[in-house]
DNA sequence: CGTGAATAATAATTCAAA
DNA sequence: TTTGAATTATTATTCACG
């Protein structure tokens, strides 16, 4: 079951905003994966998630850019070299 | 005071494995600078750092790459784009 | 406004179990 | 090897104060 939760968690956190392992639990749930906040745990270590602080107080757990990418790489990075 | 103590913070976190703000706590005393945890959670917020997941179990706060990033443009990028 | 002490909320780990 | 319940550790917030 894990790979199809692990699949299902970085979908989640790419397209909603999940602030807590709790909040991810429930959606998770909704998805049909009910699992314990431990497990939770450490499914965000094993796919390296990170929880990233916003402006306000807030924060959300998302997919570090160079897992994320589905950008061409060349696409990307020209606007980084100013060209 | 804030000013300095962010600026050792950015410092601290660049230069020395700080996997929680306990440990940032004691040394940014060694520094100096005598703060409170909850000082330090306001801290790493305004400075937008995160907390790392390791490969192994540990963790490490880190100053987000584009912030970080001291490095020129171009040698950076060049590995990326397989050249 | 920045801070700390105390507290609440959240996340990591332990320890059994399947 | 994966999991969950309970526990511990860590982090965020509240509330009061200088």
């Amino acid at each position: 079951m894990k790979p199809q939760r692990h699949a299902a968690i970085l979908d989640l956190v790419r397209i909603q905003r999940i602030p807590s392992q709790e909040v991810l639990r429930e959606r998770l749930a909704e998805r049909g994966f009910e699992v314990a906040q431990a497990t939770l745990s450490r499914d965000i270590r094993e796919l390296g998630l990170i929880k990233m602080p916003e402006e306000d107080g807030g924060a959300v757990y998302t997919v570090p850019a160079h897992v994320t990418d589905p950008t061409p790489a060349l696409s990307r990075l020209l606007p980084a070299l100013f060209l």
